[in-house]
DNA sequence: CCGGATAAGTGGTCAGACCTCTTGTAGACT
DNA sequence: AGTCTACAAGAGGTCTGACCACTTATCCGG
């Protein structure tokens, strides 16, 4: 393996500046998944900068997951794992999903207990576009907005806030789990259930739908994720 | 507000320690976005660590965007990202305590299966001192220190995250409910409940506690502010 | 052949020094 | 007096070199 180790310009702070050329060269696929990086005094020496600089750029890049850092071992390329979204580094999808879980179930029962006519036809209106839809993008919009749109209906405007963080943090940082075989079909069918007891009225239905709803997803993310898990080192 | 630097202990890496530490006082509001860090030299002799040490900590943190750095200025809190706004005025109380029994029950059930010995010393030390203490304003932080700590237990960050936002929407908007006559006292007995709960990894029980700790909480804000019932549910 | 001691490799931490940027202020100039 | 400039102090940025702690592989004795 040739990586090619530049040494660093000179714009900005130093170890920015290294940790941007680490960077370069895993999105450049120099450097992959799973690959070792130079010890830090090696690298320090190559790039011609001292070992403290170096380990400030991989402090960065740690944080950020891009790099997995092992005591006595080494550092590694991590794997993708999903969550280099820019706005929310860190926190995984287990625990986004268990959020997800813990805002939209009362929140769809809420919804069921207070939603307005004209609310409730938004939102089917909102699934039978889903359902005409076949480019990818605008589903995923689509799916989004549906649950935003149950998170207005439950009429309590922090929950609808946190609800918009949450999804951009789910969206920006994965592919949603919509491209999984079957797994649309499926969502479809959920979503009309939950729809279904909204505008019956029937919060305990609905909070139940939701909870399936939100597992099922869930689990198909989690598959996903297994399927392109691999072992570091 | 003195901000309450304590000498690291000795578990995991001693950067990451600090990171911790830095992080925990932004989530619990005793640090402030906008607020300037001590001074990395200074931090250090406070921390009793080396200045490398704390700033490999402070890049972690500023890579995860929950500082920024300015050279020859200092380091700064940033504002919490993806939340913006949502401090603004129009969200009721009876929102916001709804939010609460949505997010804090589930938090005191995962709090009570994942908790660990140091954790449960230190929500047990929390509790002694907002016991000892009679001044006012000490008293309204180490509630909201309580409350946050049972979130950090839970083991997810956006949970806490959403969680440090509420209790400073709270804070900010109300005088809190703890200067309702009886309320204090009643407040003890049920952060006495909750954190018995979850020292005997009693999740179900551990729910229940909080859930009835809010509720009564949200019911004495009630009163005080002669609003109609806030049931929640 | 096995298991424990050992050595080498790698990240973790420390100390102190010096460089560069920012800001406030004292003093000079108008 | 008012304004501008230069300097000093404060804060982050970088370097050097040493030593500690964890992992892994190897070697040696039983």
């Amino acid at each position: 393996m040739t990586v090619t180790w530049q040494p660093v310009r000179n714009e900005g702070t130093l170890y920015s500046r290294i940790a941007d050329q680490i960077e370069r060269l895993i999105d450049e696929r120099s450097l992959r998944p799973g690959d070792r990086l130079p010890p830090e005094r090696e690298l320090a020496a190559l790039l011609g900068v001292s070992r403290p600089s170096v380990r400030e750029a991989i402090k960065t890049l740690s944080a950020l997951g891009r790099l997995t850092v092992h005591h006595g071992r080494g550092v590694f390329i991590a794997p993708p794992d999903g969550f280099q979204g820019l706005g929310s580094p860190g926190i995984g999808l287990r625990e986004l999903f268990a959020m997800r879980e813990v805002l939209e179930v009362p929140a769809a029962g809420w919804a069921a207990q207070s939603a307005g006519k004209k609310e409730i036809g938004d939102l089917l209106e909102t699934i039978v576009a889903l359902e005409a839809t076949d480019d990818f993008n605008e589903s995923r919009r689509l799916d989004t907005e549906f649950h935003l749109r149950i998170a207005s209906m439950a009429g309590n405007r922090f929950l609808q806030r946190t609800m918009s963080v949450l999804h951009e943090m789910l969206g920006s940082g994965m592919e949603t789990t919509l491209k999984i075989p079957g797994r649309l079909e499926k969502s479809r069918t959920e979503h009309h259930r939950i729809a279904d007891a909204i505008a019956a009225g029937d919060a305990a239905a609905a909070r139940r739908a939701m909870r399936d709803h939100i597992r099922g997803a869930a689990a198909a993310a989690g598959r996903r994720l297994r399927n392109e898990a691999f072992a570091v080192g």
